[in-house]
DNA sequence: TATGGATCATACTCATTAGTAGCTATCCTA
DNA sequence: TAGGATAGCTACTAATGAGTATGATCCATA
């Protein structure tokens, strides 16, 4: 194979900074302040590093996210800031990295989602619904391209084993929350492994479709989504009679 | 943009034979009879065109799955089926097409479901279930990632618009049969376009972790699957006690 | 047995792109 | 104000890989 994809990327520089979680502040601060090239405008905060890096990779997210991640080269990237090449490696040792830096940012909010749900008493089925609902927003974000489509077969065996293992922590969330739903009974016994893989796979492929109709936002989708799997597709015999009628009449106008 | 992507592929030879719909052989033939290179050990239908297209479609499935499109090179294909570069194009007129092929004989087992499903006379639910099996097993085939990741950005604007009039039909067809259950009183009332979002979703995923975990067949997997769209997370108060209790029973072994 | 088509290989072209070498400019600090 | 650190650019290298030009070989048929 290729030599150069044995391993870690080999951080030449001395200055290696912290990775920043991205994630965060991207949740924190609207998109308006972030957009854009830093460079262009603002002679004052030359001297930021931290926020040029940001926006390195928020360059690359959207890139990624539009062009694909094999169709986009680090010019494309650096075009877009309005900057060199060399300059894009000045703040990032590769482009798998990149894509690493993406990935990251785009699992985050959906990791802090799960540690604030085990601190919580509702009942197991309220806290997955919370969580799921923040995993649907965090594939629709702008990094949802890159954590849903960061494949094995382009990184790094290190990088590669990193994130498996990040997305199976996520996997094994859902499959304990669906435990505890069985035991608490909040949730209709199931096989928490094949059930966890349909929820995460219909959350996920919300990143194929995303972009080309967003008609609506990420939290929407995800409501609709839990509410489908909350449900089931067969009838349910029990339900307050005044929200089923509604529920009926309003879908009727769907084609 | 890249002028070599502007249209449909220049079909340069003469003799383009008529496309052949490889997944019904595929599903008609057992994989040992397919699986290796023709070209090796038959010397005696050495002249049987069609045979050696489907071999190299196949190949080329085979590589796109195992190492993914853009990691793919045509000498690789061409490697696998011990023969030069030259002779892939002799039998297919460009990668992009390639790809293309291999997506069609994923999804036209799909479509087969969806016609036999049309002449059927049960209840909306029993015929999207039948519909969901066949496509579970679909994109747990051979094709199944080369139908569920031909992405836009690497295809032509035409064979993009082609693919995508494909899959659309699958998704209204989804919506078709979720609205017939509306209907018939066998589905619970949804939102029928999200609803077949998150239905084809969940399916559509299993192409990303069924390589790696095989323990299950297509049919297994599809058949988990619906059973947790069917039931839903919300506990069911009127179901059979015998079997509930099995259920309940057999599901707390699993983790 | 000559001929033309079908099949396939060798050996290229050419474009793209990840990543780098080496130079310059700016700014902060002592 | 000298000197080092920071930040950036121009212009390269080197590898890869899609697609092709050209010609050899085999076989059926006239």
């Amino acid at each position: 194979m290729d030599p150069s994809r044995t391993g870690m990327p080999t951080s030449r520089r001395k200055t290696a900074p912290g990775r920043t979680h991205l994630a965060a502040s991207a949740a924190a601060t609207p998109s308006a302040a972030v957009r854009g090239s830093p460079w262009r405008a603002s002679r004052e905060r030359v001297r930021d590093r931290q926020i040029k890096r940001e926006a390195v990779i928020r360059a690359a997210a959207h890139a990624f996210n539009h062009k694909g991640y094999h169709n986009t080269s680090l010019d494309d990237i650096a075009a877009a800031l309005e900057v060199s090449k060399p300059t894009v490696y000045y703040y990032v040792s590769n482009k798998e990295q990149l894509l690493f830096e993406c990935f990251v940012a785009g699992i985050e909010p959906i990791r802090a989602a799960f540690r604030n749900a085990r601190s919580q008493r509702a009942p197991a089925r309220e806290r997955l619904k919370t969580v799921l609902g923040h995993y649907g927003q965090a594939v629709a974000s702008e990094f949802g391209w890159c954590m849903v489509r960061a494949e094995d077969q382009d990184l790094s065996p290190a990088m590669s084993a990193h994130i498996k293992s990040l997305k199976s922590e996520i996997d094994q969330g859902i499959r304990r929350l669906l435990r505890e739903g069985a035991q608490d009974g909040s949730i209709h016994p199931c096989d928490p492994k094949m059930t966890a893989f349909a929820l995460a796979g219909a959350l996920n492929w919300i990143a194929h479709w995303y972009r080309e109709n967003q008609s609506m936002t990420g939290a929407e989708i995800a409501a609709a989504f839990i509410s489908v799997f909350e449900n089931g597709l067969k009838p349910r015999a029990a339900a307050p009679a005044g929200r089923r009628a509604a529920q009926r009449t309003t879908h009727r106008l769907e084609r």
